[in-house]
RNA sequence: GGUGCGUUAGUUCAGCUUGGUUAGAAUACAUGCCUGUCACGCAUGGGGUCACGGGUUCGAGUCCCGUACGCACCGCCA
């Protein structure tokens, strides 16, 4: 028997009893006659004593031990002279009597306990001993957990796991697809899946009624923090059941993870339309920790997210304003104690090729209530005080203003600046939660690139009843059945109620641009069997790794990964991807043309 | 495809603004000393193609250009 206690569970309790602890070297105090090793494993971290009463042999061999051995320790627990508040095993020691060294290390390129040792491309090329350290371990801890507990709600309401196949048909809309040559069908190739989607709808028609996956989904994209390429998805799928079915069952799972993972009790979750989420935060995916709600000063045009049009607030003066198309502003309160350093630092950002503003125009409320702006010379006193009660200023407060030619542009460039404020403010505290759902998405949205309608949840989602006339006459005004949950700002998870009507699913596809040839071609397996008795049905998909980093408090979903990718998507411990044998692509019939080098 | 930041000892970094003798610190590593350490302490020592290529200059870790790699972001991610 390798050990018969880990190293994080003796106490005080135990002293006297002779045990046998493995695991690895985190450090060797060796005080001459004395000698201490701290002895680490999942569970914790046991100090293993060897004194003036311990034999020369056992000397000899502890004064091998290096960093990261791997050793067997036989003692007695004992009751330390001096203890160690900072250890939950503190209070004793191991008086070591038997020794076995298990296997070497080669000295670690950083160390495990100090975590800020160690570069990102480091940590990964030796993920296995990153792994060692506690915090990351702690992360994959708490993901197991978050699965685990998925499972859990789910099975208690009567959901059913069922695999689906990994090597599946490319997809013509959506991300890029990481493909796989197939041997047997020379010249023809399997695609990764982007998500179960058709295949779990496919369940619904088999009669699954409800349907759950922990599933990997993979999408050939740039990578950022919070994107790999291959990344988990919680994707689960109902039978007759409506918008409101869906929103009830999975704010409950939400408010179970929430509940027994983080001890947290989380309200109902409050709803908000997209053009409210657009009109308000200007995203659709709002950080409701904090306000600053934009306040329209002025705008021209009916869209998606306003339907009525907001005078100017200003009279003519100013030529930005006068010309711009929207204007928008936030009030940051008690912020008025801003320098003039700190607003250019503010205008810079704004400017920023990210954010894409032409400039900040702000506005201090002054202690005794009058408005000092960087607009002063074009308008009166009385303009500026109607801009104070239009934001509902109080003395102390700094009003930001964004303005420009295109709404939905301006409010992106106010929503980063929203975000920002926050940010200085202390306002995105990772320690609190604010969850919601973002109802009533639009069908579609419009490509430059495409020049063409594309759907912004994806091509099976079913349009809002009564804006199925529309279909015909403005179909970039139709509203979807379609939601996500968002948490601190983060899309964690989005569904929609889909289409079951092969007809509806036909005309769908048209408007984004196939021709019924190429929807057959490519979705006839799901059109086909929705004309053998298709149940109304719909879902949502959670990103796990994204809401696990969530619970974690993490900035990279990288952290809550055992073996994650870098920016360029290659993994740096297998140094993957790689090139392949000759007689492998002859096999696979495929020629290597790479781009010629300039 | 684009923008920004970075690359100096095993590791984390300073040095670059203002070019100038032998490139530093901490930590890690090695050796020795140390009877209660737990960020142990003390002493000694080894350890550098300053990412790579080119340019400017009498002289480049330092300035300029390019390349590679890393990170963050924009585009992209139905």
């Amino acid at each position: 028997m390798y050990r018969t206690k880990t190293c994080g569970e003796l106490r005080l309790s135990d002293v006297g009893q002779t045990v046998t602890l493995a695991g690895w070297v985190q450090s060797v105090h060796n005080l001459g006659a004395l000698t201490f090793i701290d002895l680490r494993d999942r569970y914790g971290i046991t100090q293993l004593a060897f004194t003036e009463d311990s034999s020369e042999e056992l000397k000899k061999q502890a004064a091998k031990l290096g960093r990261e051995f791997v050793i067997q320790a036989t003692g007695k627990v004992e009751e330390r002279y001096s203890k160690n508040k900072n250890l939950p095993t503190g209070e004793i020691e191991i008086l070591v009597s038997e020794l076995t060294i298990i296997n070497e290390s080669l000295t670690p390129p950083f160390t495990i306990e100090e975590n800020s040792d160690g570069g990102d491309d480091l940590r990964m090329k030796y993920r296995y001993l990153d792994l060692r350290r506690p915090t990351v371990r702690q992360n994959l801890e708490l993901r197991h957990k978050f699965a685990f507990e998925v499972r859990r709600y789910l099975d208690e309401h009567g959901f059913l796991e069922i695999e689906t196949p990994v090597l599946v048909n490319s997809t013509p809309e959506g991300a890029r697809d990481f493909v796989v040559p197939s041997r047997m069908n020379p010249g023809q190739f399997y695609a990764l899946p982007q998500s179960p989607q058709t295949l779990k709808q496919l369940l619904m028609v088999a009669g699954m009624d409800r349907y759950f996956q922990i599933v990997k989904c993979f999408r050939d994209e740039d990578l950022r923090a919070d994107r790999q390429p291959e990344f988990t998805q919680i994707d689960c799928e109902m039978s007759f059941v409506e918008q409101e079915d869906i929103l009830q069952m999975f704010e409950g799972m939400s408010r179970h993870l929430f509940k027994t993972i983080k001890g947290i009790d989380i309200p109902a979750l409050p709803r908000m339309t997209w053009a409210d989420a657009m009109k308000f935060y200007g995203s659709d995916k709002p950080d409701t920790r904090f306000g600053m709600k934009f306040v329209e000063l002025k705008t021209t045009q009916v869209d998606n997210a306003s339907k009525e049009i907001v005078p100017s607030i200003f009279p003519e003066g100013f030529a930005v304003f006068d010309s711009a198309a929207y204007i928008g502003a936030i009030c940051a309160e008690g912020q008025a104690v801003y320098t003039r350093k700190q607003l250019d630092q503010l205008t810079d950002f704004v400017k920023r090729p990210q954010v894409g503003a032409k400039g900040l125009v702000y506005a201090r409320v002054q202690e005794d209530g009058s408005v000092k702006s960087s607009v002063d010379k074009f308008y009166t006193p009385e303009t500026l005080n109607l801009l104070k009660e239009k934001m509902s200023a109080k003395p102390g407060d700094l009003i930001l203003i964004l303005s420009g030619d295109d709404a939905m542009k301006v409010r992106k460039q106010l929503s980063e600046l929203r975000l920002e404020m926050g940010a200085r403010m202390g306002l995105r505290d990772k320690n609190k939660y604010s969850c919601l759902w973002v109802i009533d998405f639009p069908m579609y949205e419009w490509s430059d690139e495409e020049n063409r309608l594309m759907a912004m949840h994806h091509p099976f989602t079913s349009p809002k009843p009564e804006d199925i006339p529309l279909l015909d006459t403005d179909p970039a005004s139709v509203r979807a059945n379609a939601y996500d949950m968002v948490i601190n700002g983060v899309e964690v998870g989005g569904g929609s109620i889909r289409i079951h009507d092969a007809k509806l699913q036909q005309k769908i596809f048209e408007i984004l641009g196939f021709t019924p040839e190429q929807a057959q071609q490519k979705f006839g397996f799901l059109m086909n069997a929705f004309k053998y008795g298709a149940p109304p049905h719909g879902g949502l998909a959670y990103g796990l790794d994204r809401f696990v980093s969530l619970f974690a408090g993490l900035d990279s979903i990288r952290d809550c990964i055992a073996f994650p990718k870098n920016n360029s998507g290659r993994d740096v411990m297998l140094d993957a991807p790689g090139v392949i044998d000759q007689t492998q692509l002859d096999e696979l019939c495929i020629d290597v043309k790479l781009p010629s080098t300039k």
